[in-house]
DNA sequence: TCTCGTGATGTCAGTCAGTGACATCACGAT
DNA sequence: ATCGTGATGTCACTGACTGACATCACGAGA
């Protein structure tokens, strides 16, 4: 028998989000989310540098994978063509299966205002990312900005929507249709 | 002779600007912050609420500042030329003189992570703010939202060069000639 | 099979942010 | 002269987070 079962950070993720939502963020403090994981605090914060991080495990993952998808996108396509195969393709995360975890994990973070300033932060770097990648493929800075800009905000958008509305709905058909509104606003 | 000195707010936000500065956030007490401006920690935070708001304090101030210039537009102005007036209104409380100020605040909060969070969240409430006050004005939800945004992101944009740039030129200016680019890239 | 290094965890002591309850005291009003 | 009030001090406490060190299952190699 194992002295510890594997998947601490999986069993972490899971408690946390079951208490936050549960018994909401501050009335939830790292022991008790430890403890329904079978760890200690101590190793709660060997997985994840603060209370907070334990609900944006998966960013960076999407961030790596909305860049790569803008990096493929053909040299010929525009900066907002580019912007658009990238946030397009956090369909392939946001799958149906996981609409759920969205869900509830959007209604705390929506309850906190803790974690609305981790949200945004982590928005703003997958801005600065965007940014970059853009300027990598030739953009103007001033135009590369502004896209990602666009980009982020349509994702967020998108993303509200997706969550709230009915479930049967890709996330990929939301950002397309937010686009064909931002196209039409600044017709 | 008073038991206190008053002003005591203001001597904690100008005790924690020169620790922030001189040490930096993470290796600065609020202890530091409440000997240096000679109160007890426990007075620190009967005036802000957490170690980082005592940077943020005026932050409400621009708000309602930047609304109600907002809200005094003419009717007939466009949501975004009542953005404009909202935006560049900024420059009656950002003068020469607090650029000083302005410019060791803003390197504080560069260098510090959780102050950029905080500094995310002031923005995106004014951005609500902002959104509101235009759909109070009768605009449509849609453009409120994108005007809102997109006037925000501008008084960064030029936030940011005002205090980069030479001393001698007001904010306003720097908002105008932002607000000139924008033009020039959705043209 | 024995030994040994390694990685993930536990234990413990400590610092510091933030809060609640209660005491103090200068000052202005009555 | 007294009293209420507001800003502050004091104290005890919870909880986030860290550093140092101990533990122990497991796999590699002798």
């Amino acid at each position: 028998m194992a002295r510890w079962e594997p998947g601490a950070a999986g069993r972490l993720r899971e408690a946390a989000m079951e208490l936050y939502a549960e018994r909401g963020y501050d009335s939830t403090t790292v022991a008790d989310i430890a403890d329904r994981a079978g760890v200690t605090a101590r190793t709660f914060f060997r997985h994840f540098a603060d209370k907070r991080e334990v609900l944006f495990a998966g960013s960076e993952e999407l961030l790596n994978h909305m860049v790569a998808a803008l990096t493929a996108a053909p040299a010929s396509a525009t900066p907002m063509e580019a912007v658009t195969a990238a946030v397009v393709s956090a369909g392939d995360i946001f799958d149906a299966s996981r609409r759920d975890f969205s869900r509830r994990r959007y209604a705390v973070i929506a309850a906190t205002p803790e974690l609305q300033e981790r949200e945004l932060i982590k928005m703003a770097s997958m801005t600065a990312a965007f940014t970059e990648a853009l300027r990598n493929r030739g953009a103007a800075p001033d135009v590369a900005a502004l896209a990602a800009e666009t980009g982020i905000a349509v994702f967020r958008v998108s993303f509200e929507r997706w969550v709230a509305g009915p479930a049967d709905v890709p996330i990929a058909d939301v950002i397309r249709s937010t686009l064909a509104t931002l196209a039409g606003l600044t017709a």
